[in-house]
DNA sequence: GATGAATGAGTATTCATTCAT
DNA sequence: CATGAATGAATACTCATTCAT
């Protein structure tokens, strides 16, 4: 027999990489990166610990491609090619995709906010790092962070614009603080309520968006 | 010399007691509960490893009465002793010392947020557990959580009550949730940002205080 | 397209063979045995993993072909059809010979030291093995061993002889070893050193040929 | 009961370190240092896998300190308070001491010849690295290596000298090099010969230094 | 012949916990 | 009460070897 084409190895090779991204991050999201074994990740995605290795060349770089990953999927859902301007009806918009894409993602922000707590990689998720030559942890900051900073840029942008129809005392950095401080609030509490009240869940989206637009 | 008293003994192992547990927040709280090695807390606190061992019967069993205490120690600072009724005046100074403990008591509350992300104590750290015999995870509910229960229902009678003063349409859960994602959300970015922006840190609690009272 | 003759995939798999066996010494020789992988040698073979295995039943037998075809060179470079008696002249050519081929086949020889120095190998490699059934060590022993044992015997003829036209108190034994000693040194210097100095290289020859000829 | 004393606990760790090391040695000789288990060495030792760790930070670590402390012994051995300069008394002194310390000691000679044949180490072994802060590696170079730098200053400015009373075509470098070879090759053959005939042995050790002295 | 995905036994290393003193 | 030597289970990671294609 001929071995398998190129395109074939490729096919595999990249299943193979999802299955064991999808269970490694089902894994940390509910026991915690440093819970989970390569060992159990292995048993769950029915495959030798061996193989693990094969595709990530250590624990830490899975979770880094985990992470990058996700990030950047994140972010192309918000649709990176917009102009920069976020008009109120993109403000919203953005509101209503973010609590939609969190509970469709609720393993990644799980890990995400874990990892957030953790002092070693807190820096790293939050800030885009330029550094042309990547450390192992460096990786981290992918495409999907530049994202986030971009977008807390055109937040900060769309509160400050929102001055203009506003009372004289208005204070856009308080308000958007306060903004900031609801969703993160929501999120967590969604990101680790084990269930949530569907209509609730809706009115509370439309309350946000009622007090901040 | 003549041998110490009961008392002073007491008092001896309260203190070291103290130490130990003081130390150890601090390294669980920045490098994390599982990153943390007694070895390490007992070479800072100036002791042997086996002393630890003295006083705690394993390193969960540590953790547990951190927890336990700080608990303890939040309620008591919001005054126990109340009658279970929150005027909006005691509302108000629930919110201030809420937000002045915080600051007070940084690391346990990052403790606090590290193990809220972790599936495995969750559920023992929100809810507080009637059950007698304690597993060693289920003293993790100490009287500080009993506190916590009570409060989330003094906090909701309050929003109940404030329905007589507010327009017909008034959703008082609504108005609670948006409250404490509000609070969840300003507490959370508090204890993980590295500096407090003083003047922005007390105009939010006035803006927190003046819409949610 | 015809299909290939025989002969032609015969030479295909010699080539193949020789190709790995290239590859294989060099790396045993610069970083171990131990230490070389069997990935990394097709990797710089330009080949698969799985093609080694298709002509060498295990790692150790890679080495073991290595070592004996090497040995096999080394012998017939010697020319190991004379007639079992060594001329003045030619002990002569034999040092000059031999430290010729030292230079020639140098990552050879640095395999060679190092698996004298391991316990395992060491019988193995220093004595000729009668054995009719090989086990995967005894392969080791091949027919350049065998050349090895009857020039030590040659030699020690040599020396035996030269103590006609010496003194009576001339030790053959004696000034073998010393002649042993110093072969030994200089070609274990001469391996391990990463340039050799042309000049002394030659000057030490001579010098050698001088006292023991 | 009260604890073990200060000096207690040093006296355990010093018996216990050296214990291990000499046990380790002993393995790393005959095995060859890749080839050895610090699971083997331990069971040997009759003590936990663990308990090394205790001792050694790591495998590597443990290799270095092997060293280091059988380089001090053997600089020691050949007295380091000396004035620097060799009279022709110290010189045969120097070549009888030295072959008993290589039958003294012959497990660790084993493994300094293992470990000269291999890339990795070898620079390291060879020179003294003056780096005042100390890679894992760097701690190879100890003040016994020192020692072997001075000495070869020293045998280099001894045959510098013998030219006085040599005729005047004698070359000390071909001198000295024929000397370094004779003992290297003396050296490594005493090393890996499994046993050593005594007669011959003294008679090679007074042998050279006749021809050299 | 040729490929590289897959396996699993083996290895260094960490760390909570015990216990003799 | 106090110490730190000692244990061993657990864990990340490596690599020779197999095998379906």
């Amino acid at each position: 027999m001929s071995p398998r084409t190129q395109k074939q190895y490729e096919e595999i090779r990249e299943e193979k990489k999802k299955l064991i991204m999808d269970i490694a991050l089902r894994q940390f999201a509910s026991d915690g990166y440093h819970n989970s074994t390569i060992s159990r990740i292995a048993r769950q995605a029915g495959i030798s610990k061996g193989l693990i290795y094969n595709y990530f060349k250590s624990k830490e770089e899975l979770l880094a491609e985990i992470i990058s990953k996700s990030m950047d999927e994140v972010a192309k859902y918000f649709d990176p090619d917009h102009d920069g301007y976020l008009s109120q009806e993109e403000f919203e918009l953005f509101i209503r995709k973010l609590f939609l894409i969190i509970r469709e993602k609720l393993s990644f922000w799980r890990l995400f906010y874990q990892l957030l707590m953790q002092k070693e990689v807190r820096g790293l998720l939050l800030k885009f790092s330029e550094s042309p030559v990547k450390s192992p942890q460096q990786i981290y900051s992918s495409s999907g962070l530049k994202f986030m900073d971009d977008l807390g840029d055109q937040i900060m942008a769309y509160f400050m614009r929102k001055k203009e129809r506003k009372p004289d005392d208005y204070d856009p950095i308080l308000d958007m603080n306060m903004f900031i401080y609801t969703i993160e609030g929501f999120a967590m509490v969604t990101v680790y309520m084990d269930e949530v009240d569907k209509v609730y869940y809706d009115k509370t989206i439309n309350k946000i968006i009622e007090m901040y637009k």
